[in-house]
DNA sequence: TAGATTGTTAATCGATTAACAATC
DNA sequence: TAGATTGTTAATCGATTAACAATC
């Protein structure tokens, strides 16, 4: 019965989810379509439409129930399966996320960190173990993860991101600034593109 | 003349570049809109409408020269200018930018980095000096920046915008997981969302 | 000249917006 | 009941794709 999701509707649910978090805590118990979109920079017919992909979950003349609309959205993103991760590359940005980076609320459990550089293996950092990239494959067999977080230097990242798709990944969350190609119809990639980011911005202020 | 430009073609504009740079790099004299769109995931079609939204680059029958095409795009996303920035927030993901990242590339100069904490103000990072926030007025003042990064705590996010906003800058890049909601007409926000993108990810690959 | 490929117009597709009957 | 607001269908808008004359 589900029609496909389209890319546009799938970039607005997180938004969605955290505004309705937003609300939760601030105490509100309803929204109308109309007001959230109002507060988020969309229309009402957007959010009942986008809602409606994936069934009715408001009620005529009232609106919707806030708790009942988070909860189903995390049960739509699936931010409550908690899917195991690991991260490639304790760099900077490796350790920013490991350091601050809140995966638990984003739906996942990071389970371990890999890296080359032995005076960084076998350290634990907030609670998360640094391995060594050769034990990628024993670690996988006892712990399968379903998504890797690449944050390693561009140059291993095409080889270490084909390693994980024969290891048999769903996912990547690329921030090498490399565009992955991944010809596999299994594995998404989801890329953070910092230079892409700051060159929009760039062309935005250009006049 | 410049009819309005659609995101959609912003967006693909840094990505022509890094493609384009790629090619300048392999020694590659010209290319073809079939071709370019083939190795980039896009339509021979589209490839040729996004550059003719800015004028017309190539040669019938021949194709486009790889040169020309990258510096008339570097100058379309204005990667040439070099706008003056600063980064607000010297944590993980500061650090790493100011380490790692290359602004300069992006068109952007870095030239100052601020926090409040006094155990790093004063040190000087990758040649970025630290100042303490205090001394963004009197900064400005003397060194007018167009666009500021934050990478700040999300708690100072919203104060320390409308601080910039208030200054006149350009653009902010937002690294902070909050919806600044800007009203500010001049002024553009670029988002960079972990949260998001790694809820998007966790959707897609939510079986 | 013949072949290739652009620039550009027209057709299609999909996403957003508007409208309104259903109903709480 | 009357007012409010959804779910859903239809209309509009914009972006992508297709087609092809222009031309190198």
């Amino acid at each position: 019965m589900s029609r496909r999701i389209s890319m546009a509707v799938i970039r607005r649910m997180p938004k969605y989810y955290r505004y309705l978090n937003d609300l939760k805590n601030e105490g509100v118990s309803k929204i109308s379509s109309r007001k959230l979109a109002e507060s988020m920079g969309l229309t009402a017919s957007q959010v009942r439409q986008d809602f409606n992909c994936f069934g009715g979950f408001g009620q005529q003349g009232y609106g919707y129930n806030v708790d009942t609309l988070h909860s189903e959205i995390a049960s739509i993103i699936g931010v409550n399966r908690k899917h195991k991760a690991i991260i490639i590359g304790v760099g900077n940005i490796g350790r920013a996320l490991i350091n601050n980076f809140d995966f638990y609320q984003c739906g996942f459990t990071m389970i371990a960190a890999f890296d080359t550089d032995k005076a960084i293996v076998g350290k634990v950092l907030n609670k998360i173990p640094v391995l060594d990239v050769s034990e990628l494959d024993a670690f996988y067999a006892e712990n399968p993860f379903e998504v890797a977080v690449l944050t390693l230097p561009k140059a291993y990242a095409r080889e270490i991101a084909e390693h994980m798709v024969r290891l048999g990944v769903k996912g990547i969350w690329n921030f090498t600034n490399l565009d992955l190609r991944i010809g596999d119809e299994n594995v998404t990639v989801e890329d953070v593109h910092f230079s892409d980011s700051l060159m929009t911005l760039c062309f935005r202020i250009t006049d």
